[in-house]
DNA sequence: CGTGTAAGGAATTCTGACACG
DNA sequence: CGTGTAAGGAATTCTGACACG
């Protein structure tokens, strides 16, 4: 379930160098919801690759003058489109195999 | 080829929280030479997910009472077993397709 | 809105050494 | 030999703010 590039150990000084992001534009795309990262006790931020994906495809759509906002909608958009997709998946096999739960 | 497990990204405090090894052990395995992080330009080590598993697998056998030369050496001699399979295997295909270099 | 920067402090890491065994 | 620890310094990260636009 959970591989290597779901864990959030990645610190923010080399996520800037994986993105070419400054730390800037990170903690900010952060307090726009686009990114959750960890927080160690101390409380520095702690990314996965996954992390990293995320803030490259970021990068790219505010390359193309998208806002913050927008790309968060467009995210949620993504996530109920693919909910949508397992709901009616799994009514096809239910009433395939006439399953009930 | 190189895939996140072989990223040297992560720090000597997310290291040892992985491993449950202390920050003492894990440097002083790499002065034995057991494992190679890379370093910032500011000199603080960069693990990745193989040199966490490299470095259970260190522990293990720690724990079964072997000394850090020991295992530098049978990790040797795993390498060498790998590239006579590889050179075998390589020789095997070669006289199959009679492929020259 | 998105991002740079200087500011001060806190968390993290580094090295070399002493200790024990 | 393998590992803990205190010591002092350096690198890294954090937050809140000001600036520009």
């Amino acid at each position: 379930m959970s591989s290597y590039k779901d864990k959030k150990v990645i610190t923010i000084g080399i996520v800037s160098e994986l993105t070419g992001l400054s730390e800037r534009k990170i903690r900010y795309y952060e307090e726009r919801k686009l990114i959750y990262p960890d927080r160690s006790k101390g409380g520095t931020r702690k990314y996965s690759f996954l992390d990293v994906e995320r803030l490259l495809d970021i990068a790219n759509k505010m390359e193309d003058g998208m806002q913050t906002f927008e790309i968060r909608k467009m995210e949620q958009k993504q996530m109920k489109k693919q909910e949508v997709r397992e709901r009616m998946l799994r009514g096809q096999l239910n009433a395939a195999f006439n399953i009930r739960k």
